[in-house]
RNA sequence: GCACCUGUAGCUCAACUGGAUAGAGCGCCAGACUACGAAUCUGGAGGUUAGGGGUUCGACUCCCUUCAGGUGCACCA
């Protein structure tokens, strides 16, 4: 999507004609790839080129070729049995002046065209984009005006959260902030399992409890209620697994906890409360606040209309007593069917599911709608959108964005599922607290001079995020190796390695009693120069198209590495450029690289979820 | 049996969904603090992208096939 047309390079109004940079135009492009990309397709249309069979294909380029590159011209020409880099040059003869001052361009190899932003407009871009309300107003336009509801964390009450609800919730919460950044409207919704069969075994393992020493199970839970109810639903699973008459007693617990009676009822209350309350202590560790919390009981009494609708369009049918929809196109779900009403009358999480979807597009009016689980409900996800496309198209409702995003498993070293030494779950709340001790343990030892108090208080951010990041920093469709040293550690694309970039170019602020992005400092600054200083401000130039990728993609490690490589660039910058020097000008410039440095990584990593520190 | 995911440097991971000489960190080797935080930086060595075919100007990426690991597949979620 590119930008809106008259804002930049695709217009002669933007005239970046003038190296002084205090001459700079006030609008500059935010996304100067996709303004590129806008400039080079109205470009070829003057050029005499085929409009409808051209794409520029603009993107971000190896530093060694420049800061974009566009590749369109290599299939079009290829397509057509023309030269490809005559294409090229013609296409280039064609660009606006205000491109050609602004960049060097060059045609190279079979015909890319390589983009190199000339001083002044990087500058400008960094001048323009001088606080996080800027960057967001540059971002916003990409989905502005729609409307999404993110589906995340998600666990089953009646249980503590584990390891295994980590990347859901930190994955669908960097997620969110995304398409916020975008200009979306986002409802956080917590899909949570309030309404599965767990409750039946749960309920009869209650009343048993409650039958051989009920004084025992109150005391055990005023102690903790979250434990005592995880303890008796593996005392009701087992008994279940072992006895099929144990079995049928839970289903019968279940179905009349469904049918609303009244003693089941405050029970399943009872767990349910216990339960969010344990859940916000998590969430509230990893600042992820819910809009809504709409369970799997929330769309109990909907599901009539499902069946309805669903009977009545033809899309389900009647199997082995089962109501299912099968899809005769797909190779595998033309057999493998989804169970939308079970043999014995009850719902299961197909109809909730479908009932939940159709939810979010009337109540909430949902664009888009994305559901943050483990791959290994890939099938499920698959044959509920296959189902809901048609229902939705032969009922007329709207037909949402839908999209399922993956995760793979968190891992021990040995690659086996993450458990604690005597083989148990590893708890969530367990994990966060010994992050934080491990942060603590860290600070302590790098900065003593820091009073204990605080210091307990940067572990906590440090821990936390280390945690967060190590989740956001690769690519979450493979399995994740859970390792507290690569974790914590201080070196490589680590959460604690971001963190100091930022609390160092604070540190800088501080010793020189200067204000990041001060106006009055900054209107001092002179042309960038040196080698860091123009790697620098190409970098932060980019954090437009990292922005746009992750987003894209719903991958938010495109945002990690892209971080990660700002601060490199920025240490390196460090190293070899000195901020305080005598000279104002070249200390004022070398000031607004570092705040703007500052404010793009502090931006970043909080669209990731992080907290970020002014020291460590 | 049928499907899906994964396989990249000794290890942990990238590679913008087909672009240029496959990049980082750890570890290893060699350097840099009488400079704003060395929790850092600068170099170097390290690759048949699991194997084999194919598609094309171009393939880690797409197709076929073999191998290895993981995960799903009728009433759990």
């Amino acid at each position: 999507m590119g930008p809106a047309p008259g804002v930049g390079w695709a217009t002669p109004r933007l005239r970046v004609s003038h190296p002084r940079p205090e001459c700079v135009p006030m609008h500059v492009a935010f996304n100067l790839a996709a303004d590129l990309d806008a400039a080079l397709t109205s470009a070829a249309t003057a050029a005499g080129l085929e409009a409808a069979g051209f794409a520029p294909e603009v993107r971000t380029a190896d530093p060694r070729h420049g800061d974009f590159q566009a590749n369109g011209v290599l299939g079009y020409a290829k397509a057509r049995k023309l030269n490809p880099r005559a294409v090229a040059e013609k296409l280039v003869a064609a660009l606006p002046a205000s491109v050609k001052e602004a960049c060097e361009i060059t045609i190279a190899g079979p015909g890319f065209i390589n983009f190199s932003l000339k001083p002044a407009a990087l500058f400008g871009w960094l001048r323009t984009h001088d606080s996080a309300a800027h960057l967001k107003a540059g971002a916003g336009t990409a989905k502005s005006g729609q409307q999404w509801v993110v589906d995340y964390s998600s666990p089953n009450t009646a249980k503590q959260m584990h390891v295994g609800h980590l990347r859901s919730a930190v994955i669908g919460e960097a997620i969110c902030r995304l398409l916020e950044f975008n200009g979306a409207k986002v409802v956080r919704d917590n899909h949570i399992g309030d309404w599965g069969t767990q409750f039946g075994k749960l309920i009869w393992a209650c009343k048993k409890a409650q039958v051989a020493d009920a004084a025992a199970l109150d005391a055990a839970l005023a102690r903790d209620p979250l434990e005592e109810f995880e303890r008796l639903y593996k005392v009701g699973n087992d008994a279940a697994e072992a006895d099929p008459a144990v079995m049928d007693a839970a289903r019968a617990e279940l179905v009349k906890l469904q049918a609303g009676d009244a003693e089941n009822l405050a029970v399943w209350k009872h767990i349910n409360g216990v339960s969010l309350a344990a859940f916000q202590q998590i969430y509230d560790q990893l600042g992820i606040r819910f809009d809504v919390t709409l369970g799997e009981s929330f769309y109990n009494d909907q599901v009539e209309r499902i069946y309805r609708e669903l009977t009545a369009t033809g899309i389900a049918e009647e199997s082995q007593g089962a109501l299912v929809v099968f899809h005769p196109e797909h190779p595998r779900f033309k057999t493998q069917p989804f169970i939308m009403r079970k043999a014995d009358g009850a719902s299961n999480y197909a109809t909730t599911d479908l009932a939940t979807a159709l939810y979010r597009v009337e109540h909430f009016h949902a664009d888009g709608i994305v559901v943050v689980t483990d791959f290994r409900q890939g099938d499920h996800f698959e044959q509920l959108f296959l189902t809901v496309r048609k229902w939705f198209a032969a009922k007329h409702y709207r037909v949402p964005e839908l999209h399922h995003v993956t995760f793979g498993a968190v891992t021990g070293e040995d690659g086996k599922a993450l458990r604690t030494r005597d083989g148990g779950i590893v708890k969530l709340k367990e994990l966060l607290a010994e992050a934080e001790a491990r942060a603590f343990a860290l600070v302590s030892e790098r900065s003593a001079d820091i009073p204990a108090e605080e210091r307990h208080a940067i572990a906590a951010t440090v821990g936390v995020a280390s945690v967060q990041y190590a989740d956001l920093s690769q690519n979450r469709s493979s399995d994740y190796v859970f390792a507290w040293d690569k974790m914590i550690s201080l070196e490589g694309n680590t959460a604690a390695y971001l963190l100091y970039a930022g609390a160092r170019i604070h540190s800088i602020f501080r010793k020189l009693g200067a204000t990041p992005g001060d106006a009055a400092t900054e209107a001092a600054a002179s042309a960038l120069e040196t080698p860091a200083e123009l790697a620098l401000a190409r970098k932060l130039v980019k954090f437009a198209d990292a922005i746009r990728i992750a987003t894209d993609t719903l991958r938010p490690h495109f945002l990690s590495l892209y971080l990660y490589e700002l601060a490199g660039e920025f240490s390196a910058f460090y190293g070899a450029d000195k901020v305080a020097v005598d000279d104002p000008a070249v200390r004022a410039r070398r000031l607004m690289l570092c705040a703007r440095t500052l404010l793009v990584l502090e931006t970043g990593l909080h669209l990731l979820g992080l907290r970020t520190l002014t020291r460590m």
